[in-house]
DNA sequence: TATCGATGAGACATCTGTGTCTCATCCGGC
DNA sequence: GCCGGATGAGACACAGATGTCTCATCGATA
């Protein structure tokens, strides 16, 4: 009976996300195995963490893909970026306080075509004429996973509705606090 | 020779919010004394935590004082709360990734009174028609930490200047990123 | 049914960090 | 100079997590 890998690693996703200091011995109960059978799949803790990045990478890739980042004007890219990569969005917080430990080889690489691809979006709203140039892409591309990393943790807080989070993080993003009579 | 309290709370504040596990060891060398000392003036780790953040509490509110969130406009009260909070912005980071760990009495109330007074400066730009009313409140007081955290952890990496970083939180805060013809 | 691979349960040693304690030392005030 | 409080160095036991190993069991398949 083999051990749903993808299955684990949802499971160890979502508790780490929700208490970083998850022990091994907790993600095995909650992933229904044992934690010799974790072991047997995963070498050991950072191994796992190790994967954990690399279906996170793998994950915000594929929800880049899917929003089609070159297409249409920059907006509405950012718009269904936000959308797709919102299944993700623990993940992504989780992952964006730890990588500061982890300083893999492979795995920076990944973050760096990731930060890329959202850095070329914000540069090409500026280049449209779209987007304000005052602030710089680097600090959008920041900008953009702290608002996911904290709508995400508010979700979970029960502060903001799940329903809303897509809405509050874009609009927040593309519009600002302030009301504006016309834009 | 007491030991300056302050100082060794300055030392693991910085420490922590680079890596939130740092052992006591560490954290004593830091601040230039013995791990016996450090545990001779905090009882033990999680005193230390406790009191870093009844510091952060301490500071944040300071901050909020200096910044006269009452007085002007919501939106300049806001710029000042930003320009006053800023060095605390690491200190803020670090508690805002950490808390979802201890779950103290005094600690949540302390962070509760905060909560609220920041909330009720975005109510009141709302109620005063300078503030958008389709993102609640309580988002917008969640963003504001996420993107002071994401702020001050870019400045760490070196992706933002320091000099940036008050313009760069409040402006996309109070703008968002689109390009406007005015406001 | 017999077999083989995968798993669960548990024992075990190890490691790291923690908290406590003791003892020697240092430094300032008397 | 002497004394007392504070400190540093280090030993010690303890707790928790980790990684490895063994052995029994289960289930699918030949």
């Amino acid at each position: 009976m083999a051990v749903d890998r993808e299955q684990v690693l949802k499971e160890a996703a979502a508790l780490l996300t929700r208490r970083a200091t998850t022990s091994m011995d907790e993600i095995a109960r909650a992933a229904g195995i044992s934690r010799a059978t974790l072991h047997r799949h995963f070498a050991g803790r950072d191994a796992l963490i190790r994967a954990l990045e690399e279906r996170g990478i793998e994950q915000l890739a594929q929800a880049m893909d899917a929003a089609r980042l070159e297409d249409g004007d920059a907006a509405t890219a950012l718009r269904r970026l936000v959308t797709e990569a919102e299944p993700v969005a623990g993940m992504l917080a989780f992952l964006f306080t730890e990588n500061q430990l982890f300083e893999g080889e492979a795995v920076n690489a990944g973050w760096a075509r990731l930060d890329g691809r959202i850095n070329a979006l914000f540069r090409r709203g500026q280049e449209e004429g779209d987007f304000r140039i005052d602030l710089s892409a680097a600090w959008l591309t920041e900008a953009l996973y702290g608002l996911i990393g904290a709508g995400s943790w508010a979700v979970h807080e029960g502060r903001v509705a799940r329903n809303d989070l897509n809405h509050s993080i874009v609009e927040l993003l593309l519009g600002g606090i302030r009301r504006s009579m016309e834009k």
